[in-house]
DNA sequence: CATAATCGTACCGCATAGCGGTATAGCGTA
DNA sequence: TACGCTATACCGCTATGCGGTACGATTATG
């Protein structure tokens, strides 16, 4: 039958069916389902229950998985992260903004964050909080819409327009009924961005949170957004324009800044993974 | 010939080789070899030219490494780092060191991070660096070595007798000629934690970096040290004491912070991954 | 300008590695 | 006791991943 229970093609010579499998049993764990039986996992990807047995029981000698002790279920080994690491270190620049990201979450009392696009979603690879809230942000690694937020709207709105093209056709192959709306949305956005220098978010993600967005570049020409936002409490809606052009302010300060551009004089000391 | 090419043993019916072989290429990216052709992960994983360009195809296809549109050599994805984000979000209880780690970074002019055990070796899973200095801390997901670092030794002296026992038996397969040195350090480490309640590092990892670490208990049971530290020009030896007792202090604090222990509110609104 | 060393892609026969059905054994629960 | 859930074991089949080797296109070297 040979399905790879892949969208896309049937077959491919050189796809390794095993590899993507057990891609999909690591990437099916997420933060209220992080301890999973065979079961769980099964259900989860939709393999059958002795493909999973063999894919897990692969990944656990690897170490990316372990068995939790007590529960005797099975978990994501933080080694895990270290497989993300050289993404971290290629974008290194961006901890240059770290003391200027918590300057602006102390000041607004809300949550800095920045991040990359990946498909039809942002991906955040760094934020700060303001110190006085207890609510945490959205944590590194974690995905956030691109279509309702400030974060991904500034984010396509400087995108280059091969770039807009091809998110717009995605989302019109990914959900069609949407489409119209989405992209009325994004070109708004666009505007707002070429107009303000920043994109507002008043509740569109969700209806307490309000933000701020605007677009940097990071050294390898990576795109990325900052935004800048929290619950309408904190964040109202009269602060936009000033956390706006603070946030704009913010980028282009980031982006001027002089940056050697390499790895500081004290090289990766990397050990072996044991 | 069946070589799973891994440590280990030979024939392993339940052991997925394509899999683990496709971590490895994934792993064997680094930060100064982030860009790299199949010749390279060739000779990086020690597997043959086709068999990589089998797995490169894989894993660009399933979107864990492209291609660089400029050199043409494949990278990791930012993609990965949501595979780690799960993980991150089980020890949500580190964000609310973050406030604590940020002013000691401040106080001591250095950097404070936080970190679990692989293997032989500490993951760095948060960090916060003064905010005047230039250098960069390591980041997150990097790897520092346990034997030579103050966050090892106090992970070490923490750590329960059997994973004591368990750490120095890997040592001692893994380095044999180094293992009584190592061995005589942990043991000191631990008489020294229990005897001020912090570990101190002077110059030991890297000649002029001086540190103190100190352990914690993460919310689900898992242990982790933080450490304080920098270069001896910034941190200098009469300092550590001082730093000892604020990080422990700091440690004591986060350790008895009540912390409901539950995502916010806000649910994770996790997007698929297109 | 030619040589040499890459680069990535393609082909292809082979054996086996991975597949997925089903069956079993061990716990804890209803 | 019977059930639901674990994980593990077994096993025949063939599709599948393997790794040679070869090719055309680039780029670097002499």
């Amino acid at each position: 039958m040979s399905d790879r229970s892949n969208p896309g093609a049937g077959k491919d010579r050189a796809f390794v069916n095993g590899l993507a499998r057990g891609l999909r049993v690591l990437a099916s764990f997420s933060p209220e389902h992080n301890r999973m039986s065979l079961g769980d996992l099964a259900k989860a990807t939709g393999l059958p229950k002795s493909t999973i047995a063999r894919l897990v029981h692969t990944l656990v000698e690897t170490g990316y998985i372990y068995v939790c002790p007590d529960s005797g279920r099975y978990s994501l080994h933080p080694k895990v992260l270290t497989l993300g690491y050289p993404v971290m270190a290629s974008m290194d620049k961006r901890l240059v903004a770290l003391p200027m990201m918590q300057e602006l979450a102390d000041y607004s009392r809300g949550t800095v964050s920045l991040g990359i696009r990946d498909g039809l979603s942002m991906i955040l690879i760094e934020r700060s909080r303001d110190r006085t809230v207890r609510a945490l942000p959205l944590d590194i690694g974690s995905r956030i819409p691109m279509e309702t937020t400030s974060m991904g709207h500034a984010y396509f709105a400087a995108a280059g327009p091969v770039e807009q093209d091809s998110i717009l056709e995605q989302f019109k192959t990914h959900d069609p009924s949407r489409f119209k709306e989405v992209e009325r949305t994004l070109r708004g956005a666009e505007k707002e961005y070429a107009d303000k220098g920043y994109c507002t978010a008043v509740g569109i993600w969700e209806d307490d949170v309000n933000a701020v967005g605007v677009a940097v570049t990071l050294s390898n020409d990576v795109l990325a957004a900052f935004n800048c936002g929290g619950p309408s409490s904190r964040i109202t809606e009269d602060s936009l324009p000033d956390l706006g052009v603070r946030l704009a302010d913010l980028a282009q300060h980031f982006q001027t800044a002089d940056w050697v551009g390499q790895l500081p004089p004290r090289p990766y000391r990397g050990v072996q993974p044991t």
